[in-house]
RNA sequence: GGUGCCUUCAUCUAACGGUUAGGAUACAAGAUUCUCAAUCUUGGCAUACGGGUUCGAUUCCCGUAGGCACUACCA
């Protein structure tokens, strides 16, 4: 590490998003990524809502945050909800705080007070090529430094708004250290003077708050989206303005994820439209009622989820792929995160569903799907669904794509497929599914394992084809040619079923 | 426009100066099977381009091109 002093200090890291509405995906990657960290080094991992913004306050937002949460299996020590010495850890609640913190920079000099309204701002940079609100030009502007101190003074005791705005120094080279991508040089002079503070709600913006909660709370790390690079420079500046660079944290700055095709960072509208969703949970927003989907509504585990996102910009050093969480802890390395951005590619997240239902036990899947099964109507016993299960778990991507594969093994099929008919249901077939019908109900033992050889057998003997023989009773029990091994499905329905299954469709089909 | 970051198969990525450039997804073919899947095997597919440095560059440096991000009294 580059920072000494901060080498052997307790891990903190912190997720702090704005409750503005859904959680992106891409906030889940990043919060999955700092909760790797924080146990990895027996560290605390934060919860901090940053609404500092009143005029995009969503309601809800933040239960649905901590809800996402909950169903992914990432934990909290700290924060909002969690508790911990360091709160509150809601902005909007931390007011005093940041004023302090303002008022010590404007009295070093550091922070000056500005007028300037929205509207004079948009003015300059419509009029000036490429204005920015910096030492070339603040001046020229409203504020106090270009103004004498009574003037400042009476502006404020009439009641007009200001913002606090930081002082940054031109011609100085700031070096931010990042974690993954090496060093990172800025000069100050292409930084502006950045608002800190709104003298309207009383609240800082994101920078000053920020910074002096990082501090406060003793983050350790900040680890979060590319988007904040440009920033961090500023962030730095501001820390050296506190004095609280020796215990600056480290700073880590993830690749960004992207759109599946086409340019651009991954947004909320490419979901539905490429058909997949970008939100862990559905959210339905409060003033449209527009609903977007969730990952979880749409039948994905969450440990999927979060498996296939954590390779979206991190890699073991092996070829392992299929980690669970507690694995991730052990091998998760910042330096081992790539620069670049990350294609969303969902088609690979299908295939890490399908491992995990895979890998888990079919008493697991049958308790995901016996709900499933009872919306269509279906009750059987646990041990039932259980079989059901082993029979078809492989085949599937998604617990509810079960349905569409055992429906045949609780009830006789409604209707027949057309192709299946076509192709197996034809000249002998009823004749031969009739005598083997006889055959099957003449014998002692319907067990699958001793039927199996018997029918074999008598196939042989009667000359019969057995793919002819065997897809035609498959197409009256099941409706299709699809499915299990037909003596397993025989097993499961029983013999009485089955005879009665295929007699019907002898008689219904001809 | 300005500033910064980035650039290996279609996609996610490995190879931290020396490999026939590896794995996975997707795709294709084959095997298996009573069907459909699953599974297994096989196959095609990449170092953006141009200069250096070096005995040797995917790897280091410079340039070009392209991509992305930021450029708010939003985070």
């Amino acid at each position: 590490m580059a920072n000494n002093s901060t080498e052997n200090r307790p891990v903190r890291v912190r997720f702090a998003p704005s409750p503005t509405g859904p959680l992106h995906i891409g906030g889940v990657r990043t919060a999955l990524y700092n909760y790797l960290f924080a146990r990895q080094n027996n560290g605390t991992f934060i919860f901090r809502i940053e609404d500092t913004d009143s005029n995009r306050f969503v309601p809800g937002a933040e239960e649905y945050i901590l809800e996402s949460f909950r169903w992914l299996g990432i934990e909290f020590d700290e924060g909002v909800s969690f508790g911990g010495n360091y709160g509150p850890y809601r902005q909007s609640e931390r007011r005093d705080i940041y004023k302090k913190y303002v008022d010590i920079l404007l009295e070093a000099g550091k922070a000056y007070i500005a007028f300037d309204t929205p509207a004079e701002l948009e003015a300059a940079r419509a009029e000036i090529p490429n204005f920015q609100y910096d030492a070339s030009t603040r001046l020229k502007m409203r504020n106090s430094l270009s103004m004498p101190a009574e003037e400042v003074k009476a502006l404020i005791d009439a009641g007009n708004q200001y913002v606090v705005r930081f002082l940054i120094e031109p011609g100085r080279d700031v070096l931010v250290n990042d974690l993954i991508r090496g060093k990172v040089v800025v000069n100050s002079s292409i930084l502006d003077d950045k608002v800190l503070f709104k003298s309207a709600d009383q609240l800082p913006t994101y920078h000053l708050a920020n910074i002096v909660d990082d501090h406060l709370m003793e983050v350790s790390h900040v680890i979060r989206g590319e988007e904040w690079l440009p920033s961090a420079p500023l962030h730095v500046l501001l820390y050296e303005a506190f004095g609280w660079t020796d215990t600056m944290p480290e700073f880590a700055h993830l690749p960004l994820l992207l759109k599946p095709e086409g340019n651009g960072k991954l947004s909320k509208r490419d979901g539905d439209r490429l058909g997949f969703p970008v939100f862990p949970l559905e959210w339905k927003d409060p003033k449209s009622g527009e609903i977007s989907s969730g990952y979880r509504e749409k039948d994905y585990l969450p440990e999927a989820v979060i498996n296939f996102l954590a390779l979206l910009g991190w890699n073991p050093g092996n070829d392992q792929e299929i980690m669970s969480l507690e694995e991730m802890v052990q091998l998760f390395n910042l330096e081992k995160c790539s620069k670049a951005g990350a294609r969303f590619n969902y088609q690979k997240l299908v295939w890490f569903n399908h491992e995990y239902i895979i890998n888990k036990s079919d008493e697991e899947i049958a308790n995901l799907f016996a709900p499933v099964l009872e919306s269509h109507g279906v009750k059987e016993s646990h041990e039932r669904i259980v079989k059901a299960v082993s029979l078809v778990k492989n085949r599937v991507n998604f617990v509810g794509e079960l349905w569409n594969q055992t429906s045949y093994l609780f009830q006789a099929p409604e209707s027949f497929d057309e192709k299946s008919l076509k192709k197996w249901w034809k000249d002998e077939a009823p004749r031969t599914t009739a005598e083997l019908c006889d055959f099957i109900e003449s014998e002692p033992d319907f067990t699958g394992a001793v039927l199996e050889p018997r029918v074999m057998e008598w196939i042989a003997s009667k000359g019969y084809g057995i793919g002819k023989v065997m897809n035609a009773l498959r197409v009256t029990l099941v409706g299709a040619a699809v499915g299990p091994h037909i003596f397993e499905i025989t097993d499961f329905i029983g013999k009485e079923e089955t005879l009665a299954r295929a007699r019907k469709a002898i008689s219904t089909l001809s």
